[in-house]
RNA sequence: GCGGCCGUAGUCUAGCGGUCAGGACCGAGGCUUCCCAAGCCUCUAGCCCGGGUUCGAAUCCCGGCGGCCGCACCA
């Protein structure tokens, strides 16, 4: 079995992901987190929650509507820039884009040509398929968004949100009010948005409904670096990918890329905070990780900057985008100001001006995957050596005989710990199947009731990664798994006994 | 969306016109053992869906759905 297999079969099997509506042959782009996944997933989101809004002071989590009016969207751009104008070859079905069939005919743009004007054009230049020279068939109008029609005559035109960054723009003036007119301002929206895939594959990767978490900064690109504790990052080094020379990683510190001068500190703070959540909570490897700079035919026109982070998943053949650090300049604001006709512009500091905006913007579930791909340890046993923050059950309570006593002291002990942390109970098996069953699905501590505990008031606490143990009082769980936990202390540290 | 390959218990897989559709792992119950998937016994559970061909279809044909790969797409 591949990689991918491997890990599509654990996840199925051990509820981390489900096909949607399944037992109806499943949905192509769609799949449901099971009770191992839905945890990842949320425990993924607190994480992501609490680094990022910890950038700034004035950052905050907002939540906002997955359906978005038709105007709103149009002044995006995503109506029009999603729209592609497709043409099939009636002979080989190959597929064309007109814009760009019609520029390699007629050497002029073929941007923005509806599809009665494509067809115009195709009749009047004899375009025939690149590949074959047969002949084309009807232009058609593909947009990735998902249409809806609102109300009972569906007379109101909407989409599905393919991106949680408009929310964010729309609630701007409110927010920057309520919040006192301060910048920056950070708004964070987790939450899922749909895109019309055409060909959705590789597992979550790449789906038609997936979760997102951003952060759009807005900020006074006169006074944004003042505020920055540059200091605090300048050593740091980034592992690189640049435009120049795509086939390495170019280990450069902070204050190296600066004095190049061509990447802003601001954006350059930024990309440092990325690569530490990366490495530092999420513990991705270094070498699995990199921040790779899209070039100007790549990226988005109104991205004046613009890296992805890329994780490496052998399961997907390698370095695969998890995330972007986006400079979108004034472009959202200034579109949503000229179609709305509100005011964007904001005073601040005795100036007047429509705010920049860096993104910092994250699949999720793609994330998810990836530290599947990284974690997960396929050996005679498999371990998923996922953070302690992110394992879907912190704890599991073991009863080591079912007799004696045994159950009904771990029975007690589970129900203590459960109300302050997420924990399972098991009895069945022996005690090696039950360790084995919690490495699977990544607890990093297992808490064992043997015959010395009736006596002493204490368990074994075992860890997923190192298999050791140590005895440890009752009352001192409590105190002592918060501390693996928020990692003040690490498990090794712990004083060996029994 | 096009093309290729593929679809058998929860997972992996054997069977490829007539089989009680076989096995392994997981899971459940029992005996036993007790700190890293021990052993033994028992059990649960399957041919993606719909048509067709045939005396008879998991097996052949068609369509659908789904998966992987390639092409295209990925703001």
């Amino acid at each position: 079995m591949g990689r991918y297999d491997e890990l599509m079969s654990l996840s199925l099997r051990k509820g981390f992901l489900i096909p949607s509506a399944e037992i109806y042959g499943g949905l192509a782009g769609f799949y449901e987190y099971g009770h191992n996944g839905a945890r990842l997933l949320r425990k993924w989101e607190d994480l992501w929650i609490e680094y990022f809004l910890g950038l700034g002071e004035n950052y905050h989590l907002i939540d906002s509507s997955s359906v978005l009016p038709y105007s709103a969207l149009e002044a995006s751009g995503h109506v029009d820039l999603f729209t592609d104008i497709l043409i099939y070859c009636t002979k080989c079905k190959e597929a064309h884009r007109a814009d760009q069939l019609i520029e390699a005919v007629t050497g002029t743009s073929g941007e923005g040509m509806d599809a009665a004007q494509v067809k115009d054009a195709i009749m009047d230049n004899d375009v025939r398929c690149q590949r074959c020279g047969g002949t084309l068939g009807e232009p058609v109008p593909f947009n990735i968004m998902f249409p809806l029609s609102i109300g009972p005559r569906g007379e109101e035109k909407a989409f599905l949100r393919p991106e949680t960054a408009q929310g964010a723009y729309l609630s701007f003036p409110r927010e920057f009010e309520i919040l006192r007119k301060r910048l920056p301002l950070g708004l964070a929206i987790v939450g899922r948005v749909y895109r019309n895939e055409i060909s959705p594959r590789q597992g979550t990767y790449r789906m038609r409904e997936f979760h997102q978490a951003e952060l759009q900064i807005f900020f006074d690109p006169e006074t944004f670096e003042r505020g920055l504790d540059l200091r605090e990052v300048e050593d740091v080094s980034l592992r690189v990918v640049r435009e120049e020379d795509r086939e390495r990683v170019a280990e450069r510190t902070v204050i190296e890329l600066l004095d190049e001068g061509d990447l802003p500190a601001f954006y350059l703070y930024h990309l440092a905070k990325v690569q530490e959540f990366y490495l530092d909570a999420l513990q991705v490897p270094q070498d699995a990780f990199r921040l790779y700079e899209l070039n100007q035919a790549e990226r988005a026109f109104y991205n004046r900057i613009h890296f992805d982070v890329q994780v490496r998943m052998d399961s997907l053949g390698g370095f695969r985008e998890v995330g972007g650090v986006h400079y979108r300049t004034d472009y959202d604001l200034t579109r949503h100001a000229e179609h709305s006709k509100k005011r964007m512009e904001v005073f601040h500091q005795g100036r007047r001006f429509i705010p920049e905006v860096l993104e910092l913007s994250f699949g999720i579930d793609r994330n998810i995957w990836a530290l599947l791909d990284l974690d997960y340890d396929i050996g005679k046993k498999a371990v998923l050596h996922i953070p302690v923050r992110l394992a879907p059950f912190t704890c599991a309570v073991f009863p080591l005989l079912n007799r004696g006593g045994l159950p009904e002291m771990a029975r007690r002990v589970y129900r203590e710990i459960r109300r302050w942390f997420d924990t399972l109970y098991d009895d069945s098996g022996s005690i090696g199947r039950r360790y084995a069953r919690m490495d699977e699905i990544g607890t990093p501590y297992c808490l064992t009731v043997d015959h010395e505990s009736l006596e002493a008031e204490d368990l074994t606490l075992r860890e997923r990664d190192s298999t050791d143990q140590v005895r440890v009082s009752v009352g001192e769980l409590r105190p002592t798994l918060t501390r693996l936990l928020e990692g003040s202390i690490r498990f090794e540290n712990l004083q060996v006994g029994g």
